[in-house]
DNA sequence: GCAAGCGATTTGAACGATCAAATTGATCTC
DNA sequence: GAGATCAATTTGATCGTTCAAATCGCTTGC
């Protein structure tokens, strides 16, 4: 009986006064019945929701923002797509940062920058014409600038990394440390006491925590006096890897196992062992980090991050800070961090098949 | 000397009362000089820009979408990831999307949505609240219903991909039967004359193109005979591929070159190529279609969509047809269609080495 | 010299929502 | 029974912009 009648045509809107006049109250109420349903006498409310449901009632976006100086929007920058590097990470993240804000009434605004500066520029417009409430900033990592830089803008953000001064901004990471640590663990598990790390060069906190990883986990197995010499590093592409894998199975005595920082490098590490004639899986046990569609192909075995909590964490994070969400608390939460745990995904690479261990 | 004076607290908004203030001028006269500069005199025009420049004015996107009733903005779904899929194609398109759109100071909303019914929904609510002035659509090919719904729905759309009603929507397309054709082309330049498809079940309108590319590229040359029963197909997964291949390879008199109808079937072939002790490159010909990481990593060649070229088309047809961007046509362009042509990327699977063909 | 014409600019009203203050009507108090 | 209290609802103003119409000042024509 309450169909929806509100398809007559393509450009007619419906509004509060609509709904007001249809249900026989004030514009101010049918609000209310939307905002805040305790001030409105049970009766009325009801009628105004039947109102609201006939007539196909959805407030209009661009009204709310302009009145409440909040566009529910967050602003996303996508990097350049780089053909190298096997990241499906970017996916991941992005569907769970849509999915975690539709859950809040707040979209991704995405843009697009070529650096930097551009980036900054971007986040700037779009701050100050009211386009987006905050933003969400991916890939930080030490050095990083853009987050003094926003909060020189004023722009509440969340990001996914930290730099070196990590107790100034709010971000979420993954436990970086632990994921290697945790593949150390599961080859010294499989009996192997010689692991080799193929990593990046030092100066990077993600690439000196995963670094640090497997260093600590080696220490808790006092096996760090057998592998020492067994780190190797460069930077993230197939072919660094491959000359990283070449570097560690010419010594004279080679690791019978590898973690790799990335899927990147432990898939030239694969291309090193194919090279020596080693199969990897039985020759040469072999673990990456990024848990890529490419792992999936390769029978990679791989840390995988937990990407889709990051995402919703982060969203959380970010919306707690934004202005009118909530009133409660007025002194805004003060910087915050949190870090998440990876999970191993074990594939042919390193476990399925039982390696030859010399 | 004219220094940009906006930086003093994060919430000063600076209006175009504000500018009108400071460049003794009225409201209108500052909207003119940036919506219509032809209707101000020069001298004033100068001395508005100044004024704009120096409190570094930026027009409010909420407040423009309210009363223009246009809010700037187009809706995007991005669909769950599927860890299977190669596709990097994703990343491009929406890349791609985002920069054309940003060059017309448009944004891209992104959302989710589990399933076509849940999508719909969320564009209804989408258009009707105002969030965007319309979509793109990725993916769509024969039966689906999403156009149809989108038009019912009174929402301007462009669309990557066809309907079998192609002549009612608009959308962009790749030539895919051009990019087959243009595989075989190359395996027949090589010297190859038994040449197999892996393709997908009939059916679908991508999936029938690409198989028809590889027939009337046979046909031309003279091919078609000797190819008979080398035409296999699948559902999208490295499994199958791997099954399809096996087929192939099996046959009585295999073929010395096989075409997949996607990078991910490509995989599958490869890996049955390895089974049957066969190197892809020397002993077999390949070529895959989507160009994803992966065919890189693997040295895959590929038919490459020129993705950007139809992120941009897109953004193009659908902003030519949104009300109130050009208003020099009443009568809302027709539904129109664009076919694109993609290109081969040659690597080691096809070409590099020189074949042995039995 | 005055109406008409015209370009440049201003004024008033909207777009659709929310906030703050005002109003209504019923109940309670002394 | 007059005034205070309180919940429920309404009215007026506002967010920042653009559209439509009105105004201003100046030239032109007869």
């Amino acid at each position: 009986m309450s169909q929806d009648l509100s398809q007559e045509r393509g450009s007619s809107q419906v509004t509060l006064d609509d709904v007001a006049g249809f249900a026989g109250v004030s514009r101010q109420t049918v609000s209310n019945v939307i905002n805040a349903p305790e001030r409105v006498r049970e009766q009325t409310r009801q009628r105004v929701e039947q109102a609201i449901i006939q007539l196909g009632y959805q407030p209009n976006r661009a009204a709310r923002a302009l009145r409440a100086q909040a566009s529910r929007m967050i602003g996303y920058r996508i990097e350049p797509v780089h053909e190298q590097s096997l990241a499906s990470i970017h996916d991941r993240f992005l569907h769970a940062l849509a999915d975690a804000g539709r859950e809040a009434d707040h979209y991704l605004l995405l843009f697009t920058a070529d650096d930097p500066d551009a980036e900054l520029a971007a986040c700037t417009q779009l701050f100050r014409t009211g386009g987006v409430d905050g933003f969400v900033l991916y890939g930080i990592d030490h050095g990083d600038h853009r987050p003094a830089a926003l909060r020189g803008l004023g722009a509440p953000f969340a990001a996914f990394g930290r730099t070196d001064h990590d107790t100034e901004h709010c971000w979420v990471d993954v436990d970086n440390l632990a994921g290697v640590s945790d593949a150390v663990d599961h080859l010294v598990e499989r009996g192997h006491r010689r692991i080799g790390f193929a990593g990046w060069p030092e100066g990077s906190g993600v690439g000196d925590r995963r670094a640090e990883g497997w260093r600590t986990a080696l220490a808790r197995h006092g096996l760090l006096a057998e592998c020492h010499g067994l780190d190797v590093r460069g930077t993230d592409s197939i072919e660094e890897g491959a000359r990283l894998g070449r570097r560690l199975l010419d010594l004279d005595k080679p690791p019978s196992a590898v973690v790799a920082a990335t899927d990147t490098l432990a898939v030239g590490v694969m291309q090193a062992a194919r090279v020596h004639g080693l199969s990897v899986g039985r020759d040469l046990a072999l673990v990456g980090f990024d848990d890529t569609p490419s792992a999936h192909v390769l029978g990679l075995s791989s840390v995988r991050q937990p990407i889709e909590a990051v995402g919703r964490t982060i969203v959380e994070m970010l919306l707690e800070r934004l202005p009118g969400t909530l009133r409660q608390t007025d002194t805004p939460p003060g910087p915050v961090g949190r870090l998440l745990a990876p999970t191993l995904v074990v594939r042919d690479s390193s476990g399925a098949t039982v390696p030859h261990v010399p």
